[in-house]
DNA sequence: TACTCAGGGCCAGCG
DNA sequence: CGCTGGCCCTGAGTA
């Protein structure tokens, strides 16, 4: 099926390119999926490095951009049906310099980075275009699209399409166009400052610019669980050696009073004292824990586990920045529709997750082919978690909490929803409320988020019996923390096991409902998210 | 029909 | 002598 602005042969670039590029991802911060690939693709032309030895790329060679170096390498090599035998670990280091010392490295970093065996022509026939180009084609049009300011990101509203209807797919339309919507859409800040035009379909852009066009951090939700943390000790980290992983930035989370999962600065939030997260004891200031000797392996890998975490501060940023850049680019009449505007807080979102999942040092020692093809089963499930605990955290009872910090009202968008789009919110209020009588907590979430992405049971995954292991360990660590954070609650571990349905439910949902209004176009063409919706769909 | 551009071939240089 | 990598040729696809 050709549809709008989607090509099947092209979908994989971009999280291809997402999952590939370790050394990427830390330009590709901050910004859009659709800014991710133009990135990515102006290589060439900014004479960027190529993904296997860091030489300068000189187009696409079988599958990706590399340079003209290893794109002979890997035509002789898959010509001649070359064996290499690595001397070392397989592990050698791949550099300009170091190119040619291990064919074998090499050869294997070419596949691992996505260069395809079967570009190379059997029958040798010179010229002409292989099955990739329209692949090429789309990184291609999007370069043009970048260096002409003129470029937009197609997303035109159901209304357009079938202005008759009244269904979900108005729903995002109604909010922007209802006051009543937009008063629960907004958020109370003295650096926000929302347009409430409707024929505008407003969104706060101009939220984080200063007057010197500095970019400052955005207001976030809940100030006084907020405080600048410039270290003024330097010494705090190394006291605490097994201290809740901080993330380097400018505002943390402050001790928030019966909320399990807020990280905590005291000794109590540290990975040592897990156990307490869920139930914090009172501590005495001065106790700093000298050892994690004392917790059991499960334990220790579960503060592993939760030293990724990320910093859902520098998300929110994250994601106000490229809300707004976006609309910088579309101009003061041009703005956003909701609907667009909640894909691409999920689009941002959905790359962090996938850097999460990246930076794990579990996932990283599997495949990478086996990386993608778990992220590709699970992201969306993934996606829902992270809502679910997005709710438990921040989210008042009776309303949506997004990413950005801003809260809508549940009963405004059930009445304004159609069939889908309210039996979603429902569930996943219903399952919200039941995390929150379980007092699901940070430690639990991160397990339940491994659990998901370690799924042995998707197919085509290669290290199956590693993925298992995986799994096994994280559900031994969960199993071990639910019965020392709640002995009461001896079921606990089986509660939360039993939410993953939902949870999967749920998300087959979501991308039921993504992909329905994919069809009608309302999805931005060149997202993350939508490129995921397509490979399951395909 | 001219142009684009990715795959293939060639060959000087190197170890 | 085999491998490397820069350069050029070829030709299907595209505007």
């Amino acid at each position: 099926m050709d549809l709008p602005g989607y090509h099947p042969q092209t979908s994989q670039p971009l999280f291809h390119q997402l999952v590939n590029y370790p050394e990427d991802l830390s330009t590709l911060k901050g910004s859009t999926s659709q800014e991710q690939q133009l990135k990515v693709d102006s290589r060439p032309e900014s004479g960027e490095s190529c993904p296997i030895c860091g030489d300068k790329v000189s187009g696409y060679h079988y599958g990706l951009l590399t340079c003209e170096s290893c794109k002979g390498f890997f035509k002789r090599s898959v010509q001649n049906n070359k064996h290499y035998t690595c001397a070392e670990k397989q592990s050698c280091p791949l550099n300009l310099s170091q190119r040619k010392r291990c064919p074998s490295c090499r050869f294997q970093k070419c596949l691992d980075v996505g260069m395809r065996r079967e570009a190379v022509r059997a029958d040798r026939m010179r010229g002409g275009r292989n099955k990739f180009g329209p692949l090429y084609r789309r990184d291609r049009q999007m370069k043009q699209q970048t260096n002409t300011a003129s470029y937009r990101v197609k997303m035109e509203t159901a209304q357009r399409h079938f202005p008759q209807a009244t269904n979900d797919l108005d729903l995002m339309s109604d909010i922007s166009s209802n006051p009543s919507l937009l008063e629960g859409f907004h958020h109370q800040s003295h650096t926000h400052h929302f347009t409430t035009a409707y024929s505008c379909e407003s969104l706060p852009l101009d939220c984080s610019v200063n007057a010197n066009r500095v970019m400052t951090p955005p207001s976030l939700p809940y100030p006084g669980f907020y405080h600048c943390t410039f270290p003024e000790n330097p010494q705090e980290k190394e006291e605490l050696p097994c201290s809740y992983s901080s993330v380097s930035t400018n505002y943390e989370l402050q001790a928030a009073p019966n909320n399990p999962f807020m990280p905590r600065r005291t000794p109590a939030s540290s990975p040592c004292s897990t156990l307490n997260t869920a139930n914090p004891l009172p501590q005495d200031p001065n106790h700093i824990p000298t050892a994690c000797s004392s917790i059991s392996m499960p334990l220790k890998f579960l503060n592993q586990l939760l030293e990724g975490e990320q910093d859902e501060s520098q998300l929110c940023a994250k994601v106000l920045a490229s809300l707004q850049r976006e609309q910088a680019n579309r101009g003061k009449h041009d703005c956003l529709n909701t609907f667009s505007i909640m894909c691409k807080m999920a689009d941002q979102t959905l790359f962090g997750l996938v850097e999460w999942a990246r930076n794990s040092a579990l996932f990283k020692e599997i495949k990478v082919e086996d990386q993608m093809v778990l992220l590709q089963s699970c992201w969306s499930e993934l996606l829902v978690l992270d809502h679910l605990c997005r709710q438990v955290t921040y989210g008042k009872e009776g309303c949506i909490y997004l990413v950005t910090g801003q809260q809508i009202e549940v009963s405004t968008i059930i009445s304004q929803a159609g069939v889908t789009l309210s039996s979603l919110v429902s569930r996943t209020q219903d399952l919200v409320s039941k995390l929150r009588a379980l007092h699901f907590d940070r430690n639990e979430f991160v397990c339940l988020k491994y659990l998901v992405l370690f799924n042995p049971d998707v197919k085509s995954v290669h290290s199956r019996r590693q993925v298992e292991q995986t799994q096994e360990r994280v559900n031994r660590a969960l199993m071990e923390h639910t019965h020392q954070s709640h002995p009461g609650h001896s079921d606990k571990f089986g509660q939360l096991l039993l939410r993953l349905p939902e949870v999967r439910s749920i998300s087959l949902q979501v991308e039921e409902y993504l992909y329905q209004r994919h069809l009608l176009g309302d999805l931005p063409c060149n997202s993350l998210l939508t490129e995921m919706l397509h490979t399951k769909h395909s």
